[in-house]
DNA sequence: TTGAGAGTGGGAATCATTATCAATAAGGAG
DNA sequence: CTCCTTATTGATAATGATTCCCACTCTCAA
């Protein structure tokens, strides 16, 4: 959608509104960006395709508008061990969360995302949540569940 | 056990040997603060405490004996998302991995260790490696699984 | 249209972790 | 025990992602 916004942003643009935040360009290219990729990209990554939209935008606004966007919960912010934080628009498949988990490629950092299995991995989440927060008296806020390995395209590789 | 050295450095003593490393004072005194603490260290709580039995180590001697350790699954290393890593010695219970996971606390930093409900969490996770493994290609070789939330000690607090 | 103040950019600061390198010390051979 | 090779070390500099700072700019309700 070249010279428009996406709809993402237009949504954002009435959610920021309506916590007294305001829509500016960079807020808007730096939505545009995550809207229109599916890869989970690093705070660099985000600047250098934001700055071929708007050039002017600084790397500073690039990390302030991600972290107001993880606390609008609007993004999630992801650790994938390679040092450097990786970002993802929350996008929401009729009004409820996609929840999903990712697998990681130790070697060329590839992601997927999947959400095979989570019907189960939620029974046992909640299960042991419940049973965790009794036992030790802990309130579970969040989890993170990730799994590393070797993608297709590696594996092969390395056998050779 | 002032003086000597607990039985998981000798024991690592002969580890490092066989592949060809030696056994310094400073690994020693590493060695020795994981073996006699229940708590998850960063590299600079380590050298701290190594600090105090042999002065002379450096900061970077810690991080390189740690690598190692990690290299040889004689420590894990852990991201709790404080922006520092945390190490723990590789315990094994009866010649078996202790496989544990662990509750953050978002506000104290406090770590609680625990094996609750791992038989269905390890068949829950056997299950879905199997089902990833074949459904992307992918190779699982490990899992990160993290619980934050709010301790006890903290949640009393925020109820004031 | 205007003004209060939210937001910006660029450069400096922070801070955990790595890299460098001359000096040291582990440990096998003799 | 002594010697010699070289793995290891400690001090320090370098790195790199993220945060801080502050004078200037832009948004938007009135
Ligand atoms: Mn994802
Ligand atoms: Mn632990
Ligand atoms: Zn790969
Ligand atoms: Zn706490």
């Amino acid at each position: 959608m070249p010279g428009g916004f996406g709809k993402g942003s237009v949504w954002c643009h009435g959610r920021f509104r309506g916590y007294g935040y305001r829509m500016t360009v960079s807020r808007q290219a730096i939505l545009d960006v995550l809207n229109t990729t599916v890869k989970h990209l690093s705070a660099e990554d985000i600047y250098h395709e934001v700055h071929k939209i708007h050039p002017s935008s600084g790397m500073s606004t690039v990390y302030r508008t991600l972290e107001l966007l993880s606390r609008l919960k609007l993004v999630f912010k992801f650790d994938f061990g390679d040092g450097r934080a990786r970002y993802e628009l929350n996008k929401r498949l009729e009004n409820k969360e996609y929840h999903h988990h990712h697998l990681v490629c130790i070697n060329c950092q590839r992601v997927i995302d999947y959400t095979d299995f989570i019907e189960d991995e939620v029974e046992l989440l909640k299960k042991t949540e419940k049973g965790l927060s009794k036992k030790y008296n802990f309130k579970i806020m969040r989890h993170i569940l990730q799994f590393y390995g070797l993608c297709n395209r590696c594996e092969e590789k390395g056998k050779e």
